[in-house]
DNA sequence: CTGTTAGCGCCTTCAT
DNA sequence: ATGAAGGCGCTAACAG
């Protein structure tokens, strides 16, 4: 293994300026960093994080929580992995995946061994028993989702409210006049704050609006929960009516439910839909979409974890805007 | 931070003592082994890995390569990973995503970095240009898939030989004298040992049985790929043949476009798919099943890895059987 | 601007 | 069966 001594004794300095030219942490002359920056490339130098973080110095890794259990949609979380590991990288960490089943207690581990720098925390419940203990750990940390209480941690998330909002005026720009809104199963709107503000803001939309309004969460996941939306979309197609769908999945069940029924998305009814841009390409037909933003959310998120981790105090709760694409 | 000689000092030993009882690797008598086990309770201690590391143990961290670009599907990766991280608990280790998109730079400083004991390594090609330079690593190593030249590296699979046997001898069961497979869009036939054993063992059992047989692979995801299935479909059904399809999302897409063309499957034409039990529930109709056992998978490949972690030698290929289930 | 030095927490070889 | 002591590779004072 190629050490920091050994690229000090080749640039011919000192172990300690190897450190420093590192970490910039104090000033060193041109040709001083010139000579270790060559000496660590033609040794293949790699500084060994261990020492390093035992040292005190930073690990270069950061924790994303997430649950893994059956409810948990893995290839909605897909968007905004990829922009985490892309991000953390070019902060010069990795990403470690931790799974929230065990409750705070895998988390506490880490924290405690010096696994991670910090932390982004998913799946966040509108009443989330973990932020107490996760605001206590006294390391960085980022929610991504929206709670009632944070703790003092900071947050971040797509604006629903927003969402909300989209859906229901592209839906009555469209003519509808009674609009059903299909949630998320698994998700109960209690629990979690997407269901729940989306939900509520959605109805507050429409009774501005003057447009009639109905929540419907699918009992389980599949063919057999959109199939009790039967009755009310048959219902609002008979009335020209138009229906927000909250995820990829009831969407493409919706689809099939059309299908089976013999109605037409975008000529008996009108359909919006919570999805990523690019999921489009999956589809029979074109269907309006509001993008939740999981790649400005993830860069956002990655930002606000490093300025905690550079010593930064942050806190509050930001909220990005979504993003609406007419595609019928 | 509870250290080593805090626990000493209260169990009133010396902090190597401590190191034992944790190590094992000397006798200590089971007073003091007992004193320090409640000292440690006591204050809660979590040893420091970064600590543990450096004086040459182990990381307790297990590194997990995963292709993260657009033709990934992390949701069928979900189940592989649940019992990665389960049985990587069991044996006191924490798991970390590694994206393998920049190639194998990554591992590579990983490795040297001394931030994995092992790694495990997904989406493995038929002709992986990554494996020489993984093998020069010389760190504990799976590899989860099949390739021609595994470098020595043990490989673990499910035996995709017996999934395409399985699945030709079904249809045929069923009396189909025609059978098309439906394959896998992005990894073509050529990339990846699946589509490619898949596919060539489907078509030899075919041509032992005496049946038709016909491979093809979607250009594209989603409905306009399957959409490109259609006059094949349509074939099939019209001589009451079979078809096998290789993914659950296929199989999504084909089912929406037999409801669109008014083609029953099971009736007018047999289906098997291959997916992990407990998908059916999402399908709106029965569909018989070959489970690719990613627990099974996932279960033995820790096992491998944590034995070579461990000190063993491990090598060769192993292959898990699949389970079909006939549900129509 | 740079070198010297003292740990960080743990494992392990010597001693006893 | 246990203690004492020397690193592992790095960071961050402390000295020039």
């Amino acid at each position: 293994m190629v050490t920091a001594k050994d690229v000090a004794k080749r640039a011919g300095v000192s172990q300690a300026t190897v450190s420093y030219v590192m970490s910039g942490s104090r000033p060193i002359s041109e040709a001083t960093k010139k000579r270790v920056r060559e000496a660590m490339d033609e040794l293949g130098y790699v500084p060994n994080i261990n020492a390093r973080s035992l040292a005190g110095g930073k690990v270069g890794v950061i924790g994303v929580l997430v649950r893994m259990d059956e409810n948990t949609d893995l290839a909605e979380l897909r968007p905004f992995l990829v922009v985490i590991m892309e991000e953390a990288r070019k902060r010069g960490s990795s990403v470690m995946l931790v799974p929230a089943d065990e409750g705070i207690e895998g988390l506490r581990r880490m924290a405690r061994q010096g696994l991670v720098d910090g932390v982004l925390v998913f799946d966040i419940e509108w009443h989330d028993d973990r932020l107490e203990g996760i605001a206590d750990l006294k390391i960085p940390v980022v929610l991504i989702g929206t709670t009632e209480n944070s703790y003092g941690l900071p947050c971040i998330d797509v604006d629903y409210r927003r969402v909300a909002q989209l859906a229901v005026n592209r839906l009555v720009e469209e003519g509808a006049h009674k609009i059903a809104v299909i949630g998320d199963w698994g998700r109960s709107s209690d629990r979690f704050a997407f269901s729940k503000l989306f939900g509520s803001e959605a109805r507050v939309v429409a009774q501005v609006l003057g447009v009639g309004f109905e929540l419907f969460i699918p009992p389980e996941r599949g063919w057999r929960g959109i199939w009790a939306v039967k009755d009310i979309l048959l219902d609002i197609a008979k009335c020209h009516g138009g229906v927000a769908v909250r995820t990829p999945h009831a969407l493409q069940s919706l689809l099939e439910l059309c299908v089976e029924l013999g109605i037409r998305p975008g000529k008996d009814f009108y359909l919006v839909a919570v999805y990523v841009d690019g999921f489009e390409d999956t589809l029979r037909i074109p269907v309006d979409n509001i993008d939740p933003v999981p790649d400005l959310v993830s860069r956002q998120a990655v930002a606000m974890l490093f300025d905690q981790i550079d010593g930064q105090v942050v806190t509050g709760s930001r909220f990005v805007a979504p993003r609406i694409t007419v595609r019928s």
